[in-house]
DNA sequence: CCTACCGATCGGTAGG
DNA sequence: CCTACCGATCGGTAGG
């Protein structure tokens, strides 16, 4: 016999007891925003809980510290980071296809990840768990600068210039989107994830 | 006669009173670097005046708030900037030229002033010093775009992205040098110009 | 017995 | 450039 009390069966959970609320997802949403707008140092738990229209004590009841929260949200960006150029690098392919659909699939990740991400990006390593963030962060961009390099082997993009230099370069314009897209702005994502893709790989430039 | 009292002539300038110690712009170098390593907000005075082995009023005695030294550096990063831009967009050339000249020149600020740019880039508008400076960075990046446009306009650049879109990806590939660039590492900041430059005009495939 | 939360206050530290 | 402080606010926790 279950030990919850009678309840219509199939009926759709409820919430039984206590305040309507917020639970623990939607304070990291409100949290990982408004360590975006003022930075992490600057956001107290108290902005926070302002923000929500709760006490400090209520933000306490979800999670145990402000640290786990930016913890939390580094993991969810560097999780869909490196899923997304896991799942292009292993696709049966040239360097240079597989380079140019993780550029895609980052922007994608970008875009839909974007408060995560931008936390992320502006990271500098400030206590344990940024240092921690930034080492993955690291391990991916490894990854991406090895991709670079097999393409330029390959014969795919240019050999002047040191594959790893480009490599920034390219991950560099992709992560500057962070300071100024808006989802459901006026270009979508996906929009975005091809046009970035075709500015880098086919170039800026007309060719007669 | 000299207020100040007697010194051999042609004497290099001595240190009449006082300690040792910093002037402004020194302490100006530590705080933009301070700054850049743990944040603005994270960043006290506190910290500052231990980093210079000096008590936190001895700061005060060179500069009268923490916003002065966030709002000098700024300027410095805006002044170049502007500069830049200003100095490539008065040449008598086509808008294709004015816009790669802007770029390099681009380039070459943000290496020369690395931290106050970096500080600058890094600015999220809390308070009226950093809406300022957004707001004098918005009137450069319009600029940008505007070149940007004329040179679409001119054909040089591919006219099926919009300029505005373009310009953001240009310049957020210069920008994003601030991430990692170190000013007497492996490569230079003339290296560094012209070679971002060539991979955003001259492309980053080789084409047969 | 649980989830969700409150009013009040802890010991320390911020910019000035 | 220092000692001695201020008003306020920090992240986090108590009992209920």
């Amino acid at each position: 016999m279950s030990p919850v009390a009678a309840e219509p069966n199939g009926a759709p959970p409820r919430r039984p007891r206590g305040r309507p609320g917020h639970d623990r997802d939607s304070v990291l949403r409100r949290a990982i925003d408004l360590f975006n707008q003022r930075g992490y140092d600057a956001t107290s738990i108290g902005d926070l809980a302002q923000d929500l229209g709760v006490t400090k004590s209520a933000i306490y009841h979800h999670v145990d510290s402000k640290e786990t929260l930016l913890s939390l949200a580094l993991d969810e960006a560097l999780d869909g980071l490196s899923a997304a150029v896991a799942g292009a690098l292993e696709a049966d392919d040239s360097a240079y296809e597989r380079l140019r659909s993780t550029v895609e699939a980052s922007v994608r990740i970008l875009a839909t990840h974007l408060p995560a991400v931008t936390l992320l990006l502006r990271v500098r390593g400030n206590g344990p768990v940024e240092q921690a963030a930034l080492a993955r962060r690291r391990l991916i961009d490894e990854q991406l600068a090895t991709l670079v390099k097999d393409a330029v082997a390959e014969g795919s993009l240019r050999s002047d210039t040191d594959p790893e230099l480009i490599s920034r370069l390219v991950f560099g314009m992709v992560n500057s989107l962070v300071d100024w897209f808006h989802p459901g702005g006026a270009i979508s994502a996906d929009e975005l994830a091809t046009t970035v893709t075709s500015v880098l790989f086919d170039g800026l430039v007309v060719r007669r």
